[in-house]
DNA sequence: CAAATATTAATTGTCTGACATATGCCGAGA
DNA sequence: TCTCGGCATATGTCAGACAATTAATATTTG
């Protein structure tokens, strides 16, 4: 592990950079105990507050974990698919706040992706992914629920579709791409027609699935995507409406 | 903003919590100015290292950038979808070599999410993005081309192929799962013959993208996913007879 | 008056040393 | 043998200081 460094740039940041690059190449194993604060200190010839800083930086990226007491320290997190889904998840959702992403757009992108899934969904669901379905959809019918917990159960229900096609690769990135869009759907507000329709399609979904119907389900998938984007598109329009009707 | 602090858990994460959710919530605006170090101090009644290991830990997501000097301070970033496809990039890199993804999983999701693209780019291609995608077929074709260089431009050209769906959320999806696997792609010795056998499912897809042909896309893209896998499956036999050979 | 230069103030980067706190280990005593 | 209390080690936090950088301001000079 290089221990010279550069004094143009920040010490923590090349320090961080180096124990990462250790991490990533494998150099310090899963579970591994790096060295104590005070002995990084010594190695990289910096105070101990430059060595936790740079720690600090490693921990925010979930690479490491800390432990205190006598035999604590810190040790090389294994990067689980659940981690990883969550950063993603609050990555995806800054992307899109900060850089104005349009509804269309993202919309768009969640449905292509998801698309992707349905022919692995097809062949592998089990019974006990069928049934993860109709009980979302069961829920999204329940009298009295709110907009938001709507967009809950439609967000586990898609959650679910994804699951079935059984590759946590695919799983993790639909994850972020699904979750992210939350936001978004929870501006627009369910009315009883509108939840209907989308009910209706879930349940042509569940059921294009549980004949692996794959021409079905693709049609299912894409009603609902121009549905989406239609409500979509009204939010939109009433947003522009009160924009005008105020002057800004 | 919260400055009431649990002194059950860490101070600095706490805090990087709670400007984290004022950045995401709009609360501090892109290329706004934070409170200096002091400040921060100051409100959240803790001292400066511990302040400084917060805005650091923020720093390693790319949220905040700091600058120096008399009207320096901690800006809020505009997260690029540049710099969330690197993020991205190392993250799923990380996650296929510590969960010990196999071959199979990653290539099945990869060209799952790819197929995704196809029927986008297929109505989306500009004469740009063919140029694009021709010129790496071409150059994947040179003699004396390094193993190396075959795979970075094989990663060029999937990530114009992407492009072309012209969508910045489905590539920035894409760009992780195509790069990733990189790393595992590299681990193929690509013989003349097996170059040879990808050049040509790259140009009958390029074909098929310039005729707006998506049931021929699909279908180069299916062919490119089995005899992908074909390779990866012989590089596991292979390293599975040297590791029997050896003993290991 | 204008331009070059020195001063100053604000802010981050780093160091030193210390104390508080958590926790496994080991030995002394019941 | 089992329990309990110190001890060593490690992270978490604090206080104060100095260095380095940078923009704005004051000052000097042509």
């Amino acid at each position: 592990m290089k221990t010279e460094l550069d004094s143009e740039r920040d010490f923590s940041q090349q320090i961080a950079q180096t124990i990462r690059d250790a991490i990533v190449s494998g150099d310090l194993p899963v579970d591994g105990r790096l060295p104590s604060e005070a002995d990084l200190a010594t190695r990289f010839n910096v105070s101990r507050p430059t060595v936790r800083e740079a720690l600090k930086r490693l921990a925010a990226q979930n690479l490491i974990r800390t432990q205190r007491g006598a035999t604590g320290g810190a040790f090389v997190n294994r990067l689980s698919f659940a981690q990883a889904q969550e950063h993603m998840v609050t990555t995806a959702t800054l992307l899109l706040s900060m850089n104005a992403v349009d509804f269309e757009t993202a919309c768009e992108a969640r449905f292509a992706l998801e698309r992707a899934c349905l022919p692995l969904a097809c062949t592998r669901r089990t019974p006990a992914h069928l049934a993860g379905l109709r009980a979302e959809i069961a829920r999204q019918g329940t009298d009295g629920l709110s907009d938001e917990d709507f967009c809950a159960s439609d967000v586990a229900f898609h959650r679910a579709l994804v699951e079935a096609a059984g590759n946590p690769v695919l799983s993790w990135h639909m994850a972020g791409a699904v979750e992210a869009m939350q936001p978004l759907m929870n501006m627009i507000t369910f009315t009883a027609r509108s939840r209907a329709q989308i009910i209706a399609r879930h349940t042509d979904l569940a059921t294009a699935l549980a004949n692996s119907d794959l021409v079905a389900a693709c049609a299912a998938l894409d009603d609902l995507a121009s549905y989406t984007l239609e409500l979509g598109g009204e939010i939109r329009t009433q947003r522009h409406a009160r924009r005008t009707s105020t002057g800004q």
